[in-house]
DNA sequence: CGAAATATGTCAACATGGCTGACATAAATT
DNA sequence: AATTTATGTCAGCCATGTTGACATATTTCG
């Protein structure tokens, strides 16, 4: 069990890592890239959501979305069923970082699978999905299926 | 490939999590507990292993290296070999500790792979070991391979 | 032997990104 | 009309990463 503790350790490290020379360049950190990544997978996302998701404060998350939004990347939309709410959007700026930085990600994974061989991306699936606290799983399943099927709408 | 990089988030997030209550209770945050580990998995490693595992400065590891030493989880024996090197142990009290740790994540792996089923653990290992950097994978299932090795002649 | 390289430690300053607590505003709900 | 909800914001703190400069002991090399 040892080696899965420190293979996700390492794993992780590099996984992470990809995305970190373009964010600098930016200003960027990878506060900054997670908020983007929600964002773009879940246009309309409500403020609060993305707290959920995160799990960190609204402070926290108010000093990197602000810089986002300041510099052109996430916008926020009135509500128009419930007016309190500022939905967020990605702007074609950030929707191009958003896939250049996931690209990075997708590459690496998709090598890996190619890597084990047939099956390896369902096994990967399954496996993730199972380490997930059993509280979020539903939920985090249910997000992925839900961005999967919007992505899907919109081409 | 979105579902997998959004499960490798999610899962990473709640993997580390575990340990973070009981290191909190004793003033300690994640730095310590990835130095803990990997001390514990490789007694009378070397600074420098240590640096080039976790990544990070000689200035950032001494600072929690110094706590740990002062807390009495971890000692520095002088090199036999090359009396330069501070090698790195952990002390009963750090075993203790990182064992205590390390079962939180063994408890929720162990649990992951029932769910999956048959076959889930070497699936696993080989898709986070191909999700590692083509050049540090080497290096990295030699040092499992070995500090498994070592923990089995320790008994 | 003496010079250079190596292993480690340390001081100071700074950045990022978490946190708490307090308070503000607008809109929805009761 | 009062309360709750969604969000934002100010101020300050903490953990952990960074760079740069410098110190010390020991080993290695010419």
């Amino acid at each position: 069990m040892w080696d899965l503790i420190e293979l996700l350790f390492f794993a992780y490290r590099d996984f992470v890592g990809d995305p970190d020379d373009v964010l600098a360049k930016l200003g960027f950190g990878r506060a900054h890239h997670r908020v983007l990544h929600f964002v773009n997978r879940n246009p309309g996302m409500k403020v609060a959501d993305l707290l959920d998701i995160l799990r960190i404060t609204k402070q926290s998350l108010g000093r990197v979305l602000k810089q986002l939004v300041d510099e052109g990347y996430v916008v926020q939309k009135e509500g128009e069923r419930d007016r309190r709410q500022r939905l967020l959007f990605v702007t074609d700026k950030g929707e191009a970082l958003a896939m250049k930085l996931a690209r990075l990600q997708t590459v690496r994974i998709t090598r890996a699978l190619d890597d084990v061989g047939p099956g390896a991306h369902e096994a990967a699936r399954k496996f993730l999905a199972a380490v997930i606290d059993a509280d979020d799983r539903a939920g985090v399943l249910d997000f992925i299926a839900r961005a999967n099927l919007a992505r899907r709408r919109r081409g």
